[in-house]
DNA sequence: ACCTGAACACCGTTCAAGT
DNA sequence: ACCTGAACACCGTTCAAGT
């Protein structure tokens, strides 16, 4: 009775899904194997299949818990609402980066179907026209995806420049590529301070350019009818 | 002389690159394997690693490819400019739907820098000042990557909501559901009128937002100056 | 110089056998 | 009911041996 087998807490879909997020979070998504995922628990790898359907199931499993983790719209007018919810989407994602990435890959699950219906919810309930909304509800999913994205992917370029820079071609390539170099150097000295601002400046180009949309649609409406 | 085996091209690095996006495009970048790649030109998959140093290299190579066919900003005013080849970048994504997914996992290729550069290069030679480039090159960026991965996931998701319909139910999620249903409807409304204005809509969006800031910008050092 | 057989250390998944 | 050993059909990559 006090066999190490003993010990282990029995296996079961939430158990499972618990010791995927803890591996994919730290060793990336693509360390995470069956093998490896059951190993972590104390069981083979066979024992997975009696709780789990597939690997697949198990990463649409782990993007519905950090869907879960955003926090959905308030209530009220739908500019501040959406900005809150799609500022809490970043920072799930960046809690767990591989996850943009598996958004793109896994299919849908009811909690993701939940947070979209709720962007779009947002957007009628508020002042915004349906063919606005439906433009509106591209965008903002957009920039949630496309905007990490670009932040999580550019942790391996700023390796891979490190490495150019190590073997030396740096001085080249600041004369071949002056503005990527300038750019570079912006990103580095806003680093610290106001990094979060640029995800911010460029969502609200889309929200202000979205309710602007909608005055215009409205005004035509009104001089034409 | 007239062997099986002397029919054969000599194998290239270019060679393998071509026959692997051939793959790429028909199955998926998922479907590509060294072992599937190398049978596809009648080789054995050794051989190959005389060619190319790993898969990696491979998939870099293949999302240079695709970056080599986005036509680059032709010369004049920044805003159409970066309208025509973020609009070229769109199409060459949508030829090869696997590179979206690519480009985020792949580190950035010489073709990519120079398509990077060629970006902020518009913005700058244009009357755009630095801090707006700045967050106009992510915004641009962000657009062409965000949108075409959701345009391209969304197959997968068009195909787990056909699997929901044919379980039988789509009523009940239209219940559940309905700004997501109302969304899907109009997404089959303009399926073949003007889906690709969308795209178009959203970029204007972000192009007049950066002009508009520009304009901001530069009326407050006049005011202020 | 280029190709390849054999081998290594991995994968996801199935199925029959154990308890 | 839940776990697992053995097996299958795959992976990417290395290395020594062939021509």
């Amino acid at each position: 009775m006090s066999s190490a087998k003993s010990k282990r807490t029995p296996l079961s879909t939430e158990r499972i899904l618990r010791a995927a997020l803890v591996i994919a979070d730290r060793d990336g998504v693509d360390a995470l194997s069956m093998r490896k995922l059951a190993a972590s628990m104390g069981y083979e790898v066979m024992s997975l299949y009696n709780h789990v359907a597939s690997k697949e199931e198990v990463l649409d499993g782990l993007v519905e818990i950090v869907v879960d983790e955003i926090v959905p719209p308030p209530p009220g007018p739908w500019k501040p609402a959406l900005r809150a919810t799609v500022i809490s989407a970043h920072q799930a994602l960046l809690r767990h980066r591989w996850a943009v990435a598996a958004w793109a890959t896994t299919s849908t699950g009811p909690k993701r179907l939940a947070f979209q219906e709720a962007l779009l919810r947002t957007m009628r309930d508020g002042t915004l026209p349906a063919p606005i909304a439906y433009h509106g509800y591209h965008a903002v999913l957009m920039h949630i995806l496309g905007f990490t994205l670009q932040e999580v992917s550019f942790d391996l370029d700023d390796e891979s420049l490190r490495e150019m820079a190590a073997a030396s071609l740096q001085r080249l390539d600041a004369d071949a590529f002056p503005h990527m170099t300038e750019h570079i150097r912006q990103h580095l000295d806003v680093e610290h301070s106001s990094l979060g601002d640029d995800y911010e400046f460029v969502l609200d180009l889309i929200l202000d350019g979205l309710e602007r949309a909608a005055r215009q649609l409205k005004h035509q409406e009104i001089t034409s009818g």
